[in-house]
DNA sequence: TCCTCTAAATCTACGCCGTAGGTAATGGAC
DNA sequence: GTCCATTACCTACGGCGTAGATTTAGAGGA
């Protein structure tokens, strides 16, 4: 019944589960970055032998396709808003504002193919309000993986964007500048810098006029 | 002395070449994966010791940007087009075909930073016409990326789904329909498969729709 | 012609990595 | 007490990226 079995360290703290271990590993995305994870490191930070995290883990893949998840679990559900629009995007923030929680991890989110219940549950939030204000199932789908591919595109520029001091724009503006096309130059001031809260909610209202008006 | 060391002839067909290896990088790519690809393994296939290749790439990142470049450079330039929207339209086809073309390579695209002019010339190709259109360049730029970002996002699905095996759409499907949550079930059917082309259509047209009505 | 000088290819070696396979210890079930 | 599943640990293998030193073919000046 009780899922203590096996043999225990001499501290109780450090026994292993794969909610410590998920957590730990997200906590070293945070840290570090995606490229500096390994199966050894993250044994070294949890006290343990890198071998023991293979009891609780089905190897590395498996490892950060359960930090993906937990990522995706901390999006908020939605209220049951009777307002299509605003479910929408209260979802689309949600899912924004769980990705700008951990920069360094959502890229497993944003890249990988999750076949899990926990990647279904928001694919409801927005399916269910879609359906029940009468949109065919058909173009629902459509909508929301349209709404939805925009959401990734956005999330990986600005997650893997370096982050902007006031001086890094400005070399990157004279490169612009120097580039020799002229629309590029012209506008180099604009490409130079993002604003990407503006970004976000310029793109999301012409999908969402788009799709549920009002 | 029968071990060939050294520099080679001038103009011997085994003479390595930044072209050569980014060539036969992609190739790579395209045949094994992008996780296959190891300095090694490259120089293996190129007849070459590994440490040759830092020769003519930095390292194995700035191999796989160049690898990414080669990809870029694939965009056909749009005709000088009076149309607005043809253009728009007409370049995203063109970046979308040639993701498509390299499928297990357009990640390296489409995930990376890309700082380069060749990374511009599509970027110019873009704000020109709508420079010349009269949009003040802020609003140009905010169109460029809201379209860039759903391009993005849709070719990730698009080269990292799973081939649709007749059968395997099937498993989905039941997974789906048992999965308890109703709207998702409801949907089941249209969330199984997915056809990219519609779905790219569909996207663009709403983002053309708003940025270059006509 | 010979003599540098340089760039390219090679060799060696280090410290990482993921994980297969095997072993010892622990506590619950009987 | 005895068994057994579970878990932690250990060893080892093959591969990785690449720093550093070494060798050599050709270029350019004397």
């Amino acid at each position: 019944m009780t899922t203590r079995r096996g043999r225990p360290p001499k501290d109780s703290d450090g026994t292993l589960s794969r909610e410590r271990i998920l957590r730990e590993a997200l906590s070293l995305v945070d840290e570090e970055g995606l490229d500096a994870v390994s199966m050894r490191k993250l044994a070294r930070r949890l006290g343990v032998d890198p071998m023991s995290l293979y009891n609780h883990v089905d190897g590395k893949d498996a490892l950060l396709d359960g930090v993906a998840e937990v990522l995706l679990a901390a999006i908020p559900a939605a209220d049951p808003e009777p307002d299509l629009r605003t479910t929408m995007s209260a979802l689309a923030h949600g899912f924004r504002a769980a990705m700008l929680g951990h920069p360094r991890a959502a890229p497993l989110v944003l890249t990988r193919r999750l076949a899990s219940l926990t990647a279904l549950a928001p694919v409801e939030a927005v399916l269910g309000p879609l359906l029940a204000a009468g949109y065919p199932p058909e173009r629902a789908v459509h909508g929301l993986r349209a709404v939805l591919a925009f959401l990734i595109g956005t999330l990986m520029r600005e997650v893997s964007a370096a982050p902007t001091f006031s001086n890094g724009s400005r070399g990157r503006l004279e490169d612009l500048e120097a580039s020799g096309l002229p629309a590029v130059a012209a506008a180099a001031p604009y490409l130079a810098v993002c604003d990407h809260e503006a970004e976000f909610e310029f793109g999301l209202r012409i999908l969402l006029d788009a799709l549920a008006p009002g």
